[in-house]
Formats: C-alpha cells, structure tokens, sequence
RNA sequence: GCGUCCUUAGCUCAGCUGGAUAGAGCAUCGGCCUUCUAAGCCGAGGGUCAGAGGUUCGAAUCCUCUAGGACGUACCA
C-alpha cells in the first residue's frame, strides 16, 4: 500500500501542476504540500487528499480547487477519483491491489512487516535490571513486556539489536536480605523449603525491614555489612554467592516462562570496581571534585542542576558509579550506535546525570544514550508499596492468571480439544499479561485492576488467540477437504465485500504500522493494529462464509485473504510476545 | 519551592507529524448458536476531549496561563 500511496501522490501532484497551468499559475514542491490521510468512513474511498494546503497558492475555496484537479485528472487507470467538499477521496482499483498484496504477504511470509528502515544499526536495548533481593513483580513484568518487545520490533525494523540485561546484585539492600538471613535464616535453602529461590530471599527482605523497625541499629549494621563485603570479607562474600545464585535461578525461571531472553548478562558486581576507577580518573581529570564530606562529586550547575554523588565518602560506590562502569563495559563489547535503557520515569534525573558525566568524562557516544522512559504500573487504590504487601507478584500474577484460563478451558469443554491444557492455559495467560501491559503508551502511568483488567474478553490477548485460532482450524479443514475444492482458481474479483476490503486495507497498513513503532518505540502501535485485523477478521468471518461459499473459487479466494491475516497475527504476536495458538 | 510528565465516555485506554460526524473494550440495556470454535457477532444509550485564552481557513492534537494528579529534586536503586 506504501507503493500505491506515493503512486497516487504523483498522480494528485500532475492533476493539480494541469488544473494550475490552466489557471496560469506555477507550484513548487507540490508533492511535499499533499498530504495523504484515510477518509473516515470506507463508503468514502481509500484515500484521501485534503486540498487545504493549496488555498494559497490557487487563491481558491479548498472545494473548487478539489473540483478543478478533479476535472483534470479525468478518470486514470489506477482507481476513481471523486470530490468531497475540499477532499479529493480515491477509490482504488480494488481487484489489482488486493492481487499484488495477497502476493506479496505470500511471498514474505514471517518476513512481511520487517523493513531495513534501520540496517546497518547497532541498538543495545537494556531492560528488566532486576535487584538480586527479590522477587519480580507487576512493575518489572511491563519492563520486561516493553523491553523485549521493543527489541523485537527493532529487529523487525533491521536493526542489529542486542539485549541486554543488568543484575543489581550489590549495594545496601542486597546486604539487608543477607543480614536478616543472618539473624533469622536458621540455615533455610530453597530446597529445605521448597520456595523458589527468589521468594525465599524476599522474605527476608521483608523480614529486615520488620525488624529495622524494632531495631535502630539495623539500617546502620547493613552499612556495616557494605564496607566489610566491598573491603573483601570471604565470608560475607560466600553468604553473597549463595543467595544471589537464590534469586537469579528464580528470576530465570520467570523469564522462561514468560518468554523473555537476553543476549549478555551484565553485572553490577563487576563493573562497580571499573566504575570507581573511572571516576578516580575523572577526579584526577577535574571532571570530578572532592567535597567537603569527603565523597566524589560532579557538579552540575552548568546544565542547571545540583551536585551528584559519584563515590561515598567511604569509598564505597553508589548507584552511578556502576552504571558508568557497565556503560563503558558495554560500548566496548558492541560499539552500539544506540543504548536504550528501558527504565521507571522515575529515574529520569539519574539517567541525566549518567549522560552527561559520561560526556564529561569525554566519551563521545554519550549522545548515543537513551533513556526508554516508561510510566509505572498502579493499583486502583494507588501505588504498589511492597511494605503494605500490595505489590503484585509476577509468579502468582502468572498463576493466577493461568488458572483462570485453565478454568475457561474446562467451563468450555476444550481440554480435549486444545491437546495440552495446560500448557495452552499458559500461553494464554502470557497472551493475557502481555496484551494488556503492551496496549498502553509506554510514557504513562497505568493502572492495574487484577479483577477487571485481565479479562478474557473484548479488546484482549486471548481474543487475538482466539481469532488467530480459528482462522487456522478453519485452515485445517480446508486442507482436509482439498478435494472438494479440487481446480478452484484464485480470483480476486470475488473478494468484493466490504469486510473484505477493509481487511486488504488493514493487511496493507500493517509493515508501515512495524516501522512506525520503531521509531517511536512503541508497541502498542503493533497491538492496536493486532486488534484492529483481528476484529475485522471476526466481522468478515461471520459474515462470509468460507468452506460453505458454496463457489469453489470463492471459497480459495477466501481461504488466501485467511491466509494472509492469520499471517500478520502471527507476525505481529512475535513482535508482542504473545504465542500464538493453533487450536483454543 | 523548582523540574519533568499526565488529565479524552461511569471504568480502563486508543486517537500518527493539526483536517470531514472524537473511537475501542469493560460495565448497562436489547438482539444472534440445526451452518467454518458464542473467549464470538450485531445494535442502543453514554463526551463542554480538566478549565480559560491564543495561533490557524481548521485544534483533543501546537503555544501560554489556571486547577487537579503523578514522579523527581538521597552518601537508595
């Protein structure tokens, strides 16, 4: 459709040059000024050329320079062309469009929506970033959703996308969870207790904080604990190993089930030590200042800001310092022409700060940095607070989610039907979790209602299963029954319906839609577009009958529309992350 | 205080670089299963696009102000 778009600006651009030269007038950069738009109702045509822009240069109403191009474009070849008030609206050739697009999602297949738009890009995408003393909940799930998505679609876009993962497995609340195992573990593992790993360790973060409420000293033991594991206690170091590997095993585990992989791994445990160094140098380099309190500064009055710790007064290393330490680690790994931290809004300021000590330090692909600044997740009653044990967590969200879809399969009487119940429910629940984190604009806040929010119904993962579903069961019997349709031939023509040609508009749109959510890094564009086909899909499936035409070319002609939709469903779910189901 | 962002139907959200009558889903009400999966389809009601100015032939969209909200402004991450 992108072809036939600018085929038709050109053909709009030599109407209007005609319709000027008979009023003796000249344009310039025609085809720049003429904006092409979709009209609002289909009964209006396929395009349309809003005539505004040239109100000046014609002297001219909108409508009259509307009927003046008109009157010169005649009827062409290509498709129809009528007024409407100031628009000029197309009605395209609809048989030859629809021959050339059915043959050309055939051909790309899985490729069909990837561009090169972006070849020849390194992008390095990092997301998830998890802290290694608890589990994941509902705000990482939407990270995980956008970052690994985002990648995809990058991908799909050509560039060459690495991702990226950084675990936060140092610092002061990493030596809570450790210190209250200390005092209150008694010994416990994951295995003598059969909890995940990762819980297991969250359960004694919380237990420090209970007790750092009884305790005043508590907060400051867990300092304690920093400055003798930074100075290299092998004691302290191996209760670290342990409870680390705890949590990242759960973590990983999350991560296969939900779907999402990283290319490297990246630690904070050891880039923090190439970040101190690099802020030595930058202090030695008078990028850096020594305050007063004895901690290493940067100042940022120049870009209007305060001061912003780089190193603890003693010595031990901050947030920051390890972030400047994996940044350099990583551009050294793979020269990124661009670094996309998929991370809260709420460290806008630190990503800030991060770009421009970089920048200072005199690394020139700090411009390279970006920061994927996305909005939180809230429950209606307000903000997750892990202290008032709102927080949702990702592996009972996933089981509960699960269950629920489990259920539906019973009530439905589709266990049978669907093969592994289970498993299906899984994937359901995945498509459920990750339509509804993926629909909303990355940049907002969004708020999560475990009631009503991940319903099975209307606007959701399981209904673009559901469609994509049947579509291929449908697919299944046509192939069964081959022989009934034994020398039907393609025809086009037949695909006459307006439902048809709505879906021939939407399969068309679909490649743009891709490119479009690359550059804005966006995948709700994707789903909506999803949603979108799918429905469109569901009001012709209802409304044509396919198997039962009762006309054999008809019903192939049908069948290669399906073929194509069930195509861009299932393109468009890798790009989302939701797996596609052949039977539901 | 300062900075960044948000405000569209009862609720949750779309609405692309300004363009024709602002759209979905949920919820409410009413239809449709001897025919390819009813996790479906069709229809109805529901809007001063927070408010006020401005730019423009034209504003939910761009600018300014006001109100409400979120986040940030840590030797937490």
């Amino acid at each position: 459709m992108d072809s036939v778009k600018s085929q038709w600006i050109k053909i709009i651009a030599a109407g209007l040059l005609e319709a000027a030269g008979e009023k003796g007038l000249t344009l310039e950069n025609i085809e720049d000024k003429i904006v092409v738009e979709r009209p609002p109702r289909s009964e209006m045509g396929d395009l349309a050329f809003p005539m505004f822009p040239f109100a000046k240069d014609f002297r001219m109403a909108p409508p009259a320079i509307a009927a003046l191009a008109a009157q010169a474009l005649g009827t062409p070849s290509e498709g129809e062309v009528k007024t409407a008030g100031p628009y000029l609206n197309v009605f395209l050739n609809r048989t030859s469009v629809t021959r050339e697009l059915l043959n050309e999602v055939e051909k790309a297949g899985d490729a069909y929506g990837a561009s090169d738009m972006l070849k020849g890009q390194k992008v390095m995408v990092e997301f998830s970033c998890p802290n290694t003393n608890k589990p994941l909940h509902l705000g990482h799930l939407r990270n995980d959703a956008i970052g690994e998505s985002i990648s995809r679609i990058l991908k799909a876009a050509g560039a060459d996308v690495k991702k990226v993962n950084l675990i936060n497995n140092r610092g002061v609340h990493i030596c809570k969870s450790m210190l209250a195992y200390q005092k209150f573990g008694e010994g416990k593992t994951p295995e003598s207790t059969g909890i995940k790993g990762d819980h297991l360790v969250g359960d004694f973060y919380v237990k420090f904080n209970q007790w750092s409420k009884e305790d005043s000293t508590a907060e400051e033991q867990a300092q304690e604990m920093l400055r003798q594991w930074e100075k290299g206690d092998p004691q302290i170091n191996e209760l670290w190993e342990t409870m680390n590997r705890w949590t990242i095993d759960g973590i990983r585990e999350t991560y296969e089930k939900t779907g999402i992989s990283f290319d490297t791994y990246y630690y904070e445990s050891d880039t923090y030590l190439s970040g101190r160094d690099e802020v030595l140098k930058g202090l030695e380099q008078g990028v850096f200042y020594k305050d007063e309190d004895g901690s290493i500064r940067l100042d940022l009055s120049d870009i209007g800001m305060d001061t912003k710790v780089m190193l603890r007064s003693d010595g031990t290393s901050v947030y920051m310092t390890q972030d400047l330490g994996t940044a350099i680690a990583r551009h050294k790994d793979f020269p990124f022409d661009r670094l996309i931290y998929v991370v809260g809004a709420e460290q806008e300021y630190h990503f800030k700060v991060l770009f421009h000590a970089l920048k200072k330090l005199g690394y020139s692909w700090a411009d390279m940095l970006y920061h994927l600044s996305y909005g939180m997740v809230n429950l209606p009653e307000g903000k997750m607070k892990s202290r008032e044990g709102t927080v949702v967590d990702a592996d009972d969200l996933l089981a509960d989610l699960t269950k629920m879809a489990k259920d539906e399969i019973i009530a439905k009487e589709r266990e049978e039907a669907v093969g592994d119940a289970d498993e299906t429910a899984g994937k359901i629940a995945l498509a459920a979790l990750h339509y509804f984190l993926l629909q909303v604009s990355p940049y907002k806040d969004m708020i999560f209602n475990p009631r009503e929010s991940l319903s099975f119904n209307g606007n959701t993962g399981p209904y673009l299963q559901y469609m994509s579903a049947r579509i291929n069961s449908m697919l299944e019997k046509y192939q069964e029954r081959k022989e009934e349709f034994a020398g039907a031939e393609l025809d086009y023509s037949l695909l006459n319906s307006e439902a048809e040609w709505e879906l021939i508009k939407l399969i068309s749109a679909y490649p743009s839609q891709v490119r479009q959510a690359a550059s804005e890094l966006n995948p709700s564009i994707v789903a909506a577009h999803l949603y979108d086909t799918a429905k469109a899909f569901s009001r012709f499936y209802h409304d044509c009958p396919i198997l039962g035409s009762g006309d054999k070319n008809l019903t192939r002609s049908r069948v290669a529309l399906s073929e194509a939709v069930l195509q861009i469903l299932k393109n468009g779910f890798e790009l989302v992350n939701i797996p596609f189901l052949s039977k539901m």
